[in-house]
DNA sequence: TATGAATGAGGGTTCATTCAT
DNA sequence: CATGAATGAACCCTCATTCAT
């Protein structure tokens, strides 16, 4: 009957539950499967999950928890505001690179309200803390002038690209320094100016309705 | 009996799955639902398509295809690398925009190497653009030293996170104009120097395996 | 694959499902068994039933309608009475001996509303009937003075019974007749009275709370 | 723990059945149900019952002799037959009322062979008692001629009906009173006559196979 | 005597796919 | 070309029952 206690039998199930989904995914993955990665029978994990739902949403919110406390930690002694943004990229995709199990693509179903909200809470929370950063940067003078909270969805929606590489194309990952790099520096030498927008740029978006 | 040419029906269908699967994901998407919207019987789907996966890597070859010829038109035109790096980026945003139903969450399982690999393929070539844009103002000397290589990985992998958040969050996306600006030049001011890596980010990387 | 008409399997599956509903009762029967039993797989039980709550109610609705048409068509030509109530009485019973099968034990679940309440509004039907019958026997004088109410109430409870008992004991089955006689002749003699009561019977009463 | 004696263990959980049973029904009914209402572990019923069948055929056991108790002493003092039949109904319909949780909606499975069994004899039983009655009111010419076996079939079966009546239409229960008085001295008036069978009943009979 | 974790068969339902028409 | 009835495997979940503690 593999007796074992019970925490030890949840903890069980969710590694098994985040190896599964993550490999196949919240609709392809199986009770199953699960069951069977976690070495354990299909009715026990009912034992400790009300549902498939239930599983996973306890998996995604373990998983934002963690890496909330993960950038509070790592910026926490950070004064540099570059310093800081170096050190945000520098976690997040390190974090990506060993966590890559927690990556979950996200199933799309009706009523499945729980990923989504945490997901969303743990993002404008993400962007909160860039906003921060860049806001500080500017008033220090370190930073030009510019839209913090544009630099902040930048940033966020480079790391998802980030994670979401990681699954389909682990083979061309940036590295963070790079991309730290070129964030704080820029393309352009410094004696280049300022032009925003462009005729061919805005060509394209004129084409389009 | 429905009766139309061939061609048309395909059409149908392919319009349909596009909606449904871009809708559903993959494997939340039923034929039913595609013939249904297709207005279409059921086994119709079956004369013009192998199964599932066929239909699906259809769409998402045509969809490759159609942003490739899209890519290489805008940038037949465009000399200057950093007006080209403006020019792609916005009109792969605006593209990501106005062809949200392109976007499907990609389904994962056995076998399911087509999508896959065309993916791939795309990107590859989509980052190979960029290098060459990326290399070529290098050697004008309007882009700083850097590994162009990188930079396209980088830049792929944020366009990327863009299309995965039009579809998680769509109230959150960035502008264009803000993200070429922000990558050509960077966010330092002028004056500022070029460390390239930092105490904090480097003790991060250390502290995790 | 066993091609056949839509109807006809349709009432392949009503045909087999009334048999297994009345023989396990709602919970105790599984769609397998009524797939198995219609000659039909699994699956194309839901091509025409909703689900299993759809079939049932299908059943239930498809059985008393029956029976009420039935009762109609009985009463319809039968002027007297005390013929009337004859008739119905030995109209039900040799239904209820002959349609067994619509006999089905009901299950008990939440939100069972259908069932239970075309069963409601059915035996309302049939207690008017017999209220009216009542009625018209006491006005015309050939009948004695009763409510006919609570007449109705004990007939329809008699036939439930009977029909109960076609499940439970079949071999104790009264005879239509000599209900019918003991519901309008009575008990006792003739020249017997009239004491609505008793010592006894109050006293059980009393004795419970 | 939870410690109490055994019998005091026993009796908790065939309350909580009984409950449990006549709320959900036998198949609707899980062991969980009973184990959380009884206020005791799941296993723990299995210390006192060796299945649900068991559990089950105790509760029904009981019921059934407890209303055998209770017939008995309900009819021992009473000596006048119509007293008696008036008495039996009385108490049956009384008890029916106040023990309507003994009422459970009989599941039907293979091999469920005890709760009908012993519920046959305990119907066989009352049906004798009744007997008794009806033939010693012959005997004594208070009652007309008629067949005991008979009466007493359709008495059983219009209490059966009452007890189904009480779980699926509560607000049509029919009068004690006004049963026995029915059944006592019938619907005619005294002076009418006794054809037995008639033409449309007869009918009817024939009609249906 | 008592617990509750564990099992696995079986429940209702969906779905990609096939094929006679 | 087109239909839609039919299939059966697989899905999520529940349940009676067992057994180490």
């Amino acid at each position: 009957m593999n007796k074992r206690s019970g925490e030890e039998s949840r903890k069980k199930i969710l590694n098994a539950a985040e190896r599964v989904f993550s490999g196949y995914g919240y609709k392809g993955a199986s009770m199953r499967m699960i069951a069977k990665a976690a070495d354990i029978s299909l009715g026990g994990l009912y034992l400790y999950f009300r549902n498939k739902e239930d599983l996973y949403a306890t998996l995604v919110k373990k998983g934002l928890d963690d890496l909330s406390r993960e950038t509070r930690r790592t910026l926490e002694d950070v004064g540099d505001p570059a310093e800081a943004i170096r050190a945000f990229i520098s976690m997040r995709v390190s974090y990506a690179r060993t966590h890559r199990e927690h990556i979950i693509v996200l199933g799309k179903e009706k009523g499945f309200t729980f990923g989504v909200r945490a997901r969303k809470k743990f993002f404008r929370e993400q962007r909160r803390v860039i906003e921060e950063i860049v806001g500080k940067g500017i008033a220090s003078g370190s930073f030009r002038k510019c839209d913090p909270r544009e630099v902040a969805k930048i940033l966020v929606c480079m790391l998802r690209g980030f994670i979401l590489s990681i699954i389909v194309e682990p083979d061309s990952l940036f590295s963070a320094e790079k991309c730290s790099t070129l964030l704080l520096q820029g393309l352009r030498r410094d004696d280049n100016s300022k032009s925003s927008g462009s005729p061919a740029a805005r060509a394209y978006g004129r084409r389009r309705k």
